[in-house]
DNA sequence: GTGAAAGCGCTAACAA
DNA sequence: TTGTTAGCGCTTTCAC
């Protein structure tokens, strides 16, 4: 007596949207199929053992009622629920936007939904999320958004849910972190600059709290070396993530008597349209006398950078995607542990003059 | 027999991963405080008849075994998810971000969670989020993402599911779509110039075929009329909405022998920013020769632009919000449809000469 | 080859 | 005041 052989239109004289909006359950389909609800989930989840006709009748019939499994009760039965959260402290911010573009993109395709939630660097707000993620049952956790230092580990109450840091690093030598390769692509940047025959390569960038500024410098100092070339303590300039700081910035190196840089690679876009926009001003071209690099790719600075401003992009939405891929190993049940860095990509347009040596 | 009476440690032999993440069942904490399931749930949902005594003994245990209520199976009891999809079409992007930013807000004020899926305008793709969504059984669903014409309405095999578009329309008169006021965006912003005096404000807007950039020209007149100034055709300029338009917008307009404007009211920030560089190059100063007035407040240019930008806001926090409080309204039963426009708001900085006349 | 039934974790109606 | 139990919709093992 499972009280599905009462009447099933619903007795209540009015439906409500509630009603309307039912979905078919595995019921209803055996009921119309007239078989066993076990012989329904046989057919359709292509396991057991039943006749080829049977199967195929009951399928068809499934699909033209729009029967749906229900995830929830699947989810619950299976221990699994075939969904992971997302917290980001970037406000759903430039950086976070395509790291969660190529992450859900990744895991839709495995059929794997993602809760979106922001904490807004709010430990507090954070911690509220997490438990309603573990009410919900996530199989996986992806925590994002840049900050200037480490945060501290996420607080979960659970051991063995798979948690990684995209973006965002902790200091747990367990936990996983995805980065992007902000010394690689620095490096990347300045080498270019010396094989296009800079000699003078200035650096710019913003504040020396962020991680990312040091090690773009370092990776900025590697390649001058590697190309024998001298860093200076006066050709590398900390300030602002802004245009401003780029205008000033470039003031500076020509203010005084000593030579002038004849390249710069600059830790963001807004820092290299400054200088672009300075050295414009100052009656000088870019990228004859001085070429320019930037950070970041954000086309809406780079593509409007007069000239077009050659740059680092950090393959975010790739991150995101290798994030996706990483959880879901991680769910399967394989460890995975430590920093992580992908690549960058130089993307060459016309501040840094390559194309003018073309020519 | 529940099956709980035998011993509850697992059997096998080592413990993976996910016996490991087994987080305790309200059978765990029946068992721990010698009551039945039932008075558990009824201790932790406060309601039934229970002693003070037992209610507090019971949730001070549940708590401290770390008791979390599985939503899945609270859902499938209830019928309900306390869980609404949003489908945005805006790539995560710019325009998208914000608004699920207050909508994640709003929404997660009242425990629900919200998932998110990009359907980068492929229908089919949308189809099968849309898929996903039901099967997960979401009580709402949202759809987002500028596009420059109407949308068709989103298909569900279900009625009575709300739905929501929000920066997004659709001609179902039955649906219910929230957008930025443009109209009475691009009114303040011209009549704010009116009212600082200029006397001959052109427009220079982006492609015709943005419903948006029709709404805000029809502002901009309309503002004109009422301050008793004269919109002719030579002095509205639609384009791209790019900085390279607006310096191209810039140079027509002084390029004929005809009164140049003493104020311009731009389509976005993006072309507001071309042109305050367009004016600068000729050696005219903004706001002085030239005010200007932005829409967008995107901060990256309005704040980088020399002089800072005025510019309108569409509030698009506050959309997403909104947004957020009438899907609740939907999902507890209130029918709402139609399309509901939303304040924009001015946001004064210097280029449009405000604090030029203060002083 | 098919059906019956236990159970995933929880709630609520009903018994005791 | 507390316990028992029937489901919510599904999967899977085990009888038949």
């Amino acid at each position: 007596m499972t009280g599905q052989d009462e009447a099933p239109p619903a007795p209540s004289g009015r439906r409500s949207a509630r009603d309307e909006r039912r979905q078919p359950t595995i019921h209803d389909v055996a009921r119309l199929a007239k078989v066993s609800i076990g012989t329904v989930s046989k057919a359709l989840n292509g396991n057991g053992r039943l006749s080829a006709e049977t199967r195929a009748r009951v399928s068809a019939l499934a699909r033209q009622v729009g029967f749906r499994p229900n995830h929830l009760a699947q989810s619950l039965h299976r221990g699994q629920s075939f969904t992971v959260g997302v917290i980001s402290n970037d406000n759903f911010g430039r950086f976070a936007m395509p790291i969660m573009e190529g992450l859900e993109e990744c895991l839709a395709e495995q059929r794997i939904s993602v809760f979106m939630c922001n904490a807004t660097d709010d430990p507090a707000l954070e911690a509220r999320h997490v438990e309603q993620l573990l009410a919900k049952r996530v199989d996986g956790l992806v925590v994002t958004g840049r900050r200037a230092d480490r945060r501290p580990p996420l607080q979960t109450p659970l051991g063995g849910l798979p948690i990684l840091y995209v973006f965002s690093q902790t200091d747990d030598p367990d936990a996983l972190c995805l980065l992007p390769d902000d010394r690689g692509g620095a490096f990347m940047a300045t080498e270019h600059l010396a094989k296009l025959g800079r000699r003078r390569i200035a650096h710019v960038t913003g504040p020396e709290r962020f991680e990312a500024v040091r090690l773009r410098r370092d990776g900025w100092r590697a390649a001058l070396k590697s190309a024998g070339l001298a860093a200076t303590d006066q050709s590398c300039l900390a300030g602002a993530w802004s245009e401003a700081w780029g205008r000033e910035a470039l003031d500076r190196l020509f203010a005084g008597k000593r030579p002038t840089p004849d390249a710069i690679f600059c830790g963001n876009d807004q820092i290299a349209r400054g200088i672009a926009d300075a050295l414009r001003e100052r009656g000088l071209k870019a990228p004859q006398d001085v070429a320019i690099v930037g950070f970041d790719n954000w086309l809406v600075i780079a593509e409007a950078t007069r000239p077009l401003l050659t740059t680092i992009d950090m393959n975010l939405k790739e991150l995101g995607r290798e994030a996706g891929r990483r959880l879901m190993a991680m769910i399967a049940g394989e460890k995975q542990s430590g920093a992580h860095r992908l690549p960058c990509s130089l993307i060459v347009r016309e501040s840094c003059g390559a194309r003018l040596k073309a020519r």
